[in-house]
DNA sequence: AACCGATGGTTCAAATATTGAACCGATTTA
DNA sequence: TAAATCGGTTCAATATTTGAACCATCGGTT
């Protein structure tokens, strides 16, 4: 691995629940030695991705990385183009819905939208990353990824997974009964882009104890009505299907 | 400059005006043999920070700068938390009012408002960087900036600019008339942070037609008391008045 | 006050990753 | 058809990165 991805992947510790680190820290859950760590560091915050905080001398994300996203959304509004679309997904099923994307072979959450309505909420964290093996989310967008396999066999439950796949291939979306949380039952559609390629996935996380077949019912459709809707909003195109009947 | 200076530096090279570029061109930019600079944006699109394009295969950012601004907002919320001062300074003033941030010895825009009833607006780009020298942002920030010398001596203009940061010291804003776009008129005062070091600067922007008396105290007032307040927002201080009679 | 174990940061020879001219195949332009 | 792009690769020469050992400093114990 070369010196940036090195540098890059000190950018990973980087988390909601710990958004700042100090040197020995990094260099300890990073395995590299505390000079060349520091090396990295120093260079990542001359152009600004870090800063160093107060007396304590921690680090953490710096000004910069706000103007790269800023031009990624001028670029290619992947978040704020499909935050509507989110919002009314949550309103319409009264429950909570997000988005995520695949980074660099991670699902990564962009965005969630809670319903208003409701006093109970299932609580999620953005700029987060997901398990595949765990998640509505992981399992839809499995379904429809190129080269899934190596994930798939690499998860601690591959028997279960595949199961969870073959069924959301056939029914159009992933289902997960509290798996990644507990009384949490998800359910996730994959989304494309325009070389049709499965690059994120749009999702449903519902209370347990509210579920019933109704309920089932409304989710599921408005899923698939409002996934329909983001891939066709970043030019995508669901892939053909194949082995149809003719 | 060590490697990762050299990947991070590409990532400059992105820019509302150019938000793709292909491998040559970067090359040919950035001054990198074509080979090394290959191997910087593969290692940069490997982590997700860049990411290529269909059949062009250029070159563009990538969603993990989504999480990373994501994570920075959550820890130091410098940019949503502006915002409605921001909008209300330019609904108080009908100008366009801005904000913007010192980064690794550079001012980058982080944000901008328009009035909502003007027909005529100044228009800005986020995202962006201005001249320290041509604007009154810059001016207000190397009043206040610890080692301001080498960038003041640095300009082109040094002897106006340096009247400008005096004449900003003594008033508390910087102003300077169609310098940096014509027939705009802009102000600013700086910004600070916890340890009373000038960290951005917060400007109105009026359309020079517009200008009259009444105008320039409504601007100047509504400008102060918003820096002050967007100071306190990021738990700030101004610095000690040093010299100031007893 | 002396000691301990942390911390952030620095040094420099040894090891290793980076560099760049030349090259390739594929498109595009003339 | 030929010349000139383009994106990408190769490999020996080279310059950079690496890491053990080293400071200075801090905060808590004995």
């Amino acid at each position: 691995m070369g010196t940036v991805g090195k540098a890059l992947d000190l950018l990973d510790l980087f988390t909601k629940a710990q958004p700042q680190h100090g040197l020995s820290h990094l260099a300890r859950s990073s395995g590299l030695n505390k000079a060349t760590c520091h090396r990295l560091l120093t260079e990542l915050e001359s152009r600004g991705l870090l800063e160093q905080t107060g007396p304590a001398r921690e680090y953490r994300l710096g000004p910069a990385v706000l103007r790269l996203s800023a031009l990624r959304e001028a670029a290619v509004p992947t978040r704020e183009a499909a935050m509507p679309i989110l919002r009314r997904l949550a309103e319409a099923t009264g429950e909570t819905a997000h988005l995520s994307h695949i980074v660099a072979g991670r699902l990564q959450t962009l965005a969630f939208a809670y319903a208003s309505r409701q006093g109970v909420r299932v609580m999620m964290e953005d700029a987060d990353f997901l398990p595949f093996h765990a998640t509505a989310s992981g399992a839809a967008v499995l379904a429809h990824l190129a080269d899934a396999e190596p994930l798939i066999a690499a998860a601690p439950n591959a028997d279960t997974l595949r199961a969870r796949i073959v069924e959301a291939r056939a029914k159009g979306y992933a289902e997960t009964l509290s798996t990644f949380e507990k009384d949490v039952n998800s359910f996730a559609v994959p989304l494309f882009d325009a070389t049709g390629t499965c690059t994120g996935a749009l999702a449903v996380a519902a209370a347990a104890p509210r579920m019933t077949p109704d309920l089932h019912a409304t989710i599921t459709t408005a899923l698939i009505a409002a996934g329909a809707e983001i891939t066709a909003l970043w030019g995508g195109q669901p892939p053909i299907r194949t082995g149809a009947p003719t």
